[in-house]
DNA sequence: CAACATCATTGGTCTATGCCAATGTTGATC
DNA sequence: GATCAACATTGGCATAGACCAATGATGTTG
């Protein structure tokens, strides 16, 4: 019957606001005190201080390095997505953006693959697996399956950089209508490997099915974005 | 020496892989052993053990309530957005929706919401914070500002419970275009308060700024989805 | 039989502590 | 002066244990 909402904060979460409060006046890159100290100061556990330490590293207020220390994380990037791919979204905001390819092949289609492609299983599909970078840094690890071969695929894609101009310009290949999907999940080792994040921070898994004018799928990409420096955007027009 | 599998992946993140197994094949609502079970089984502390869980119940994947049991979470819920609002895109996927609305009110515009709606700060604004409900359970914590006060509001909003029908029928406007930012973050005591979700976990924000045709903006809202729930999808037509 | 008090169980928070891994500094050596 | 080894510092992982809070079963009582 009681209302009992305030008594019942956790010392880890008013921890946390008073580090808000410490780092709010604070330019990126600066350190704050060392978890023990912290632990000391506010007269805790150092445990309760990683918990709060942890999860303003996960909304991405704060980073940390091994050996070194904690530091005031820099501001979030924004991302635009449109009918644009990911470099088209950052040029437009004079971002310098490049990417690495991991992978550029031709296999069969799995099963996920071959569903959301409309293919039969195990017909060939070109894959090509990248990490993004945006002013030098990783900020998505993205694979895209397309149906089918395409010819001088890589050495075309080495000079645009592109996808979706190299599909147009090369091969035809318009985007009339694409469904981007989008959800949160943890970093695992390979998210940590591949984008120098740590272990359960949060990530926007972004699945895109585009398609042609005729309806067909013509691209099915899995990315998955840093989210503590990412924002997700997009705009929507009416068609009426 | 060492082996090397052991040193990279950590001992929380092995029973985490560990536990997706048993559950793999159990139906949701099956309670999975209790924290200090587990400790036990895999020869681990209950710290560790909770680490895996908790990242766990993070993404969605188990559930846990105080008293009672860890247990396998249900699927996520789909959610469509196109120039639909909340109420019809449950509604187009056959699901029962409600609102619970938690203040509808006049206010003076702060500094954030007068610089997204372009008014002067202090400036008239009607509020709506509402509670948004898929199939009875609590997914989103929504509140709109829309410019100016509006007559009549409260009971044709009660009518329709559509905020872009009854400001459509009712008040002339018509949304041409809407722009969502999407990021995450994770909840804080008013989000486990409101949405029934626990500490930590992973959140969608979003904030929403819908314009009419003549591109004057007519709402500014700021959602907060769970993201353990709940999927983002976005669908956009070529206009060429 | 219904209502209530009791109590064991289970997750939630916190402490205190230890060792490992990565980093950066210090100082010896060439 | 440059190089490299040793060491201190800092975050990362893990343990063991304690107490609290919510839940649900058990048993008592009116």
């Amino acid at each position: 019957m009681s209302s009992d909402v305030d008594q019942a904060t956790p010392k880890y979460y008013l921890l946390k606001t008073e580090v808000l409060g410490l780092i709010a006046n604070l330019r990126p890159g600066t350190l704050i005190p060392t978890e023990r100290a912290l632990a000391e100061k506010y007269a805790t556990s150092r445990t309760t201080v990683r918990q709060a330490i942890s999860e303003l590293v996960a909304e991405g207020k704060l980073g940390r390095i091994q050996g070194h220390g904690t530091f005031v994380a820099a501001p979030k990037v924004t991302h635009v997505r449109q009918l644009t791919s990911f470099s088209d979204d950052a040029r437009s905001q004079g971002l310098r953006s490049d990417s690495t390819v991991l992978a550029l092949d031709v296999v069969g289609s799995d099963a996920e693959v071959s569903a959301h492609l409309e293919l039969d299983q195990g017909k060939p599909v070109t894959r090509l697996e990248r990490i993004r970078l945006i002013e030098g840094e990783p900020l998505a690890h993205e694979t895209a399956w397309l149906p089918g071969k395409l010819p001088r695929f890589k050495s075309k894609l080495a000079n645009s950089g592109s996808l979706y101009a190299v599909l147009a310009a090369d091969y035809g290949i318009r985007i009339a209508d694409v469904e981007d999907t989008v959800e949160t999940a943890l970093a695992g080792p390979a998210d940590v490997r591949l984008l120098g994040i740590e272990m359960g921070a949060p990530l926007l898994v972004v699945h895109r099915l585009a398609r042609d004018v005729g309806g067909t799928p013509v691209e099915w990409t899995r990315s998955t974005f840093r989210g503590d420096r990412f924002r997700f955007v997009s705009r929507v027009k009416s068609g009426n």
